[in-house]
DNA sequence: CAAACCTATGTAACCGGTTACATCTGTCAA
DNA sequence: TTGACAGATGTAACCGGTTACATAGGTTTG
């Protein structure tokens, strides 16, 4: 059974051509074991009918050799990586830290890989990062947000690779969305402080370059303004900058009797500020945040936000990529139930002091 | 010049052998051009000597077919994937966040890309995911912590790949270390808060099981405790956890005069405790952090915490690896420096008030 | 007892590129 | 003129697996 066992001296334990000591191959425990490679292979993917004396004897070689298959000659030849990429514009924010951890969970859990890279909001930037780990094998493309640049259709398809956008929800956009909806969130939550009676309400929002996600939530809540007055501040989606525009909507002009933060990131800054100003929420300013962080529930005072479903469209992206690259089932657009949730940082305006009234 | 494009009607819209539309490849452009497929890859890879008309027209025909060369049948000859594993604890804590976006950023500047899972600090799910990235063809691991199972090592023997704990330093562990004395900090911060005259100090930390990063700032906070007292409190790696710890502290015993947490997570739930609590930081008590995040200067007061080099980290371990993988140099442990950051949550003990001093 | 059939296994093509080596052509020095 | 040589390109083996198809025995059936 073993008579061919020393036809080839060098072995396994050879070296390959480039000259690194060379991996245990498939066909040394052929070799090894008396059989053909495809005998092996059979073994390996447990799937045909292999007698049970051959299978043990070639189980047996292989934890003795210590063989572990190629996963890129696998690759080659079934034309599948079970690679996904996913490319955000940054880990270090929860609401994309528990969205990327729920997606690699679920994606981890179907057997697939889940490379990250990061943008920046840049789409320039993004398109050099898709392109990369496309060619790096990836089989599908999940971005945030539906601005890319034009190009990016042309490198997905060359690459037939699907993309899915996130973090928004656009029946018509270039691509399937899953996501939630931006601008009715946003509205509501407007609406909301709008029926409190604040008639005189701050907008801290990050950087709109590159960022529709947040174009959206301010087109919402510039819709559902009513009669109140909005005025904007843009910086940067730091604690730092939301205190900071805090701390100068307070010293200049007339002081709103509302906050809303696209962003609780800002949110938190907000606080930070409003508290060290000694101010009083929500009996002299309301603060509404976005994406209902889990810290919101402790703040002082519970900060109301909304909640975004970050954690379930990791799942649900997830679930549809998997689907369309193991079945071909079509990924359809998306819109998950979000929701205002309401604590103690919002109430009613405070009476105007010195506002002349209609 | 172009005699035999016609010979293969089939060309290149044909399907694969799994029925899927098959891309065009390399050997399509080459009968498209009329030359072998070796000049097609000359051209592909620039380096060898190619008439300059020949590349010429050669690279028309890529464009033309829109010729994108398949990863991973290059991966397979060249044996290299240029991809990067990182199995984290969390991605949801702006620390790892922190490390994993510079990491992700180095790597890919250096032609790397970064597959990522996360373990939520269990060694058992570590191993299973270590494997799963190995089989799809990471050349490299990095792992946080230095208590993985012995089985591990089995493993990343078998795929030849080099393995890199981070967060950690410790210069006797199995695999090179790329972190911070996460005991000298801690031991740094409590030695600051004896200084200040404090005797009761309440540690809050998350869990112990399978974190020895907790375990080593834990035991280099005992041993700088000199004559304080200390009560830990193990709990969640939350904002909630770390303000119900806080809360249960001030109901029951002694109140400690400083609270040192062993995570900047928990110390904003404490400080959200206490200000619900109506207690003066530090005039009634101290908090003293641990990992420097980024809103630690807009709290409200500021949180004196250790600053912990995750930027640096990450930009370290990926040149480290990559120049492991690329030129065979060996990983060397580093220690990186990580500094106290002394801010207005820290002052002096207030006067005991009802205690008996001996 | 032979035809039909099933099971276990081998053979060799194939996935899509890379590259060592061979070949061919033209140039230049002797 | 011719041999040496260099540049451009082709040939085919190879990376490490998978799998369609062929084949060799053994079993069942009429």
């Amino acid at each position: 059974m073993s008579e061919i066992t020393e036809i080839e001296p060098a072995g396994p334990s050879g070296t390959d051509r480039r000259g690194g000591a060379s991996r245990v191959r498939l066909r040394d425990v052929a070799r090894e074991a008396g059989v053909s490679t495809a005998t092996v292979s059979r073994v390996i993917n447990g799937a045909s009918t292999v007698a049970p004396a051959t299978r043990a004897l070639i189980e047996d070689k292989i934890r003795e050799l210590g063989f572990a298959p190629s996963p890129l000659a696998k690759a080659l030849n079934l034309g599948r990586t079970r690679t996904v990429a996913a490319v955000i514009p940054t880990v270090d924010n929860a609401i994309f830290a528990r969205f990327l951890e729920a997606l690699e969970a679920r994606l981890g859990a179907l057997g697939h890989a889940l490379v990250i890279a990061t943008s920046n909001d840049d789409r320039t930037l993004e398109y050099t990062r898709v392109r990369a780990l496309l060619e790096m094998g990836a089989e599908a493309v999940i971005l945030s947000g539906a601005s890319q640049l034009p190009a990016l259709g042309q490198l997905a398809a060359r690459f037939q690779a699907p993309v899915v956008l996130s973090s928004i929800y656009d029946a018509e956009a270039a691509y399937p969305t899953i996501g939630y909806d931006n601008a009715g969130l946003a509205a509501q939550a407007m609406a909301h402080l709008v029926g409190l009676g604040h008639r005189q309400i701050a907008v801290l929002h990050g950087p709109l370059a590159g960022n529709d996600r947040t174009r959206l939530r301010l087109a919402g809540a510039e819709e559902a303004r009513g009669a109140a007055t909005l005025t904007c501040h843009e910086g940067a989606l730091s604690v730092e900058a939301g205190a900071r525009a805090t701390t100068a909507l307070l010293e200049a002009g007339p002081r709103p009797t509302a906050l809303f933060c696209l962003s609780d990131v800002l949110a938190l800054g907000a606080l930070f500020a409003l508290q060290r100003a000694g101010l009083d929420v929500p009996g002299q300013i309301s603060v509404m945040g976005f994406d209902n962080m889990a810290w919101a529930t402790e703040a002082v005072p519970p900060l109301s936000s909304v909640d975004l479903p970050a954690v379930e469209m990791g799942a649900v992206t997830a679930e549809a990529i998997v689907a369309h690259l193991e079945r071909g089932t079509p990924i359809t657009p998306r819109c998950l139930r979000a929701s205002l949730i309401l604590r103690g940082s919002t109430g009613p305006a405070p009476l105007p002091q010195s506002t002349s009234i209609g």
